[in-house]
RNA sequence: CGGGGUGUAGCGCAGUUGGCAGCGCACCGCGUUUGGGACGCGGGGGUCGGCGGUUCAAGUCCGCCCACCCCGACCA
């Protein structure tokens, strides 16, 4: 690399942002504008969190299918809100063979439409629900502004649709999945989120009810990092998806989606990451112990070789590196390593050797204090309390954050200068002219009526109305 | 799509009044190094974003186009 320092995330953050993806080999920039080429070190951060959720997605009792990446044209049509939503982002290829179609075809920006369809040819009788199935892949949305996995043009996802018999069994199936969020972002990601209720200007094209998880980067900007849809009988309406119930009574059910994408690749970059670089939570990290093996000659190295791949062996059970590069110092590799994020380093030398040890840091406390000598007798157990301990403490230390950054206004002014820098929790009475009012004084947005400690009476924050519960007013990505 | 900026080696940049296309890092080879970002010597690498114009001569001057980044209006 050229520069060896980052820039510091205080004097600019995006540009912090973009650098550090880049040099941690996270991401590329692809030859088309507002696509990135997710490198084998960011794929391999993805395919641990699409594992974390898959595994969740299958207790609760969901299938994966693969849905087709085009859809007709007159699909989107169907649902009015949801053409409205997403039409002006659209990628739509009117040639195919070298011949125009008779009928455009989208590239799906989401599933919706074509599961619907789908399901309406699935779904007969009462017997058939509820449907759950979910779906891994990627989706086209043609952004005008792009930010390596905040924003792009294409992106992964996983998109989970269901069908249910009654209205009750669909809300419940939309707040388990957001649960389902809150317990992977919150557990393994150690990315505190706070769920909630999103506004009706802020809810999803054609949803009867959104729910998201929002959660505060670095910079105090939100971050909606998953969404569960409820979409009552919209999509079902559209697209006929009925069933005979138990009296032989035609109905039509009630559907749900809830997705989260490469997206949350960002937010664990910009919760975690600080100006040494990546900071990975354990549970997730591609690697989660790196060896650096150190010597000065062939004979030392002769020595300390056999025990780094006897440490190596110790600790099988995780995911570990051994970087026995010889053409970079030691000094490099530790830098190296820590702008990756990797959670601890082992360093075995010369030393170690005779004493029987090795020396452990943690890349979540800098410096000495995170430097520690530990015995190679019970390494295994050591490192495995070690990582719990970095995966428990990042929740901490980003829960912390959050919360000092999170303050209630005194008044309309007061909620305008919090949301500079931080999120403002306040009553609001739920008209969209008072959310507008407060975009156009501050570009802060609701990010949602929280779950939790949502509902309370008072007045309006910004109209002094009465307002029957609180949210959350912030910048946002 | 509006405002601003940048395009010269993989990356970061310099290039004077128009006159043989350079520097640092990275890369390759050899040697010395290695417990917090090593060093020496020797190498390889370029349609100067594209097209057109002015000129004996264009990286440099003029015109048009394109791409990317940043800031705004929209979004997982």
């Amino acid at each position: 690399m050229a520069d060896e320092k980052l820039p510091l995330r205080s004097e600019n953050y995006s540009e912090w942002y973009n650098q550090l993806i880049q040099r941690a080999e996270l991401a590329d920039y692809a030859p088309v504008r507002g696509c990135m080429v997710v490198r084998p070190y960011g794929w391999a951060l993805w395919e641990n969190i699409q594992q974390a959720l898959d595994k969740r997605f299958k207790a609760t009792g969901h299938q994966n299918a693969a849905f087709p990446l085009f859809i007709p044209m007159s699909f989107l049509e169907k649902e009015k809100e949801h053409v409205e939503g997403f039409s002006p982002e659209l990628a739509v290829v009117t040639i195919g063979g070298g011949e125009k179609l008779e009928e455009p075809l989208v590239v799906r920006p989401t599933s919706e439409t074509v599961i619907g369809y789908m399901y309406s040819r699935w779904i007969k009788s009462y017997r058939d629900l509820p449907v759950l199935i979910n779906q891994w892949g990627n989706v086209v949305r043609w952004e005008l502004r792009t930010r390596l996995f905040l924003r792009t043009l294409e992106f992964y996802w996983q998109e989970g649709h269901t069908a249910h018999a009654t209205e009750q069994e669909a809300e419940e199936e939309t707040r388990r999945m957001l649960d389902v969020y809150t317990d992977f972002a919150v557990n393994e990601a150690a990315v505190p989120v706070i769920p909630g209720m999103k506004s009706a200007t802020e809810k999803f094209a054609g949803a009867a009810r959104s729910y998201t998880i929002e959660a505060m980067m670095g910079d105090t900007k939100a971050l909606q990092s998953g969404t569960s849809h409820n979409l009552g009988q919209n999509f079902a309406k559209a697209f006929e998806i009925q069933f005979l119930d138990q009296n032989n009574v035609l109905q039509h059910c009630w559907t749900t989606s809830w997705g989260l994408s490469t997206r949350f690749i960002g937010a664990i970059i910009m919760t975690h990451g600080d100006d040494q670089g990546l900071k990975f939570p354990p549970r997730l990290a591609p690697i989660q112990v790196v060896i650096v093996p150190i010597f000065r000659s062939e004979e030392e190295r002769a020595r300390v070789m056999p025990v780094v791949e006897q440490v190596k062996g110790m600790l099988s059970d995780l995911r570990v590196k051994v970087d026995d590069r010889s053409e970079v110092t030691p000094g490099f590799k530790y830098n190296d390593w820590e702008m990756r994020g990797v959670p601890l380093r082992i360093e075995i030398g010369p030393k170690d050797i005779e004493k029987g040890s090795v020396a452990l840091a943690r890349r979540d406390i800098p410096g000495k204090e995170g430097k520690q000598f530990v015995s190679q007798d019970g390494l295994a157990e050591t490192v495995k309390n070690l990582l719990e301990d970095i995966q428990k403490s990042m929740l901490e230390k980003a829960r912390e954050f959050r919360d000092a950054n999170i303050h209630e206004p005194r008044d309309y002014a007061h909620l305008q200068e919090i949301v500079q820098d931080g999120w403002a929790f306040a009553h609001w009475c739920g008209s969209s002219a008072c959310e507008a009012k407060v975009k156009e004084d501050t570009k802060a947005t609701t990010r949602c009526i929280p779950l939790e400690g949502g509902k309370s009476k008072g007045a309006c924050i910004v109209c002094g109305e009465p307002a029957e519960y609180k949210v959350y007013f912030a910048k946002s990505y």
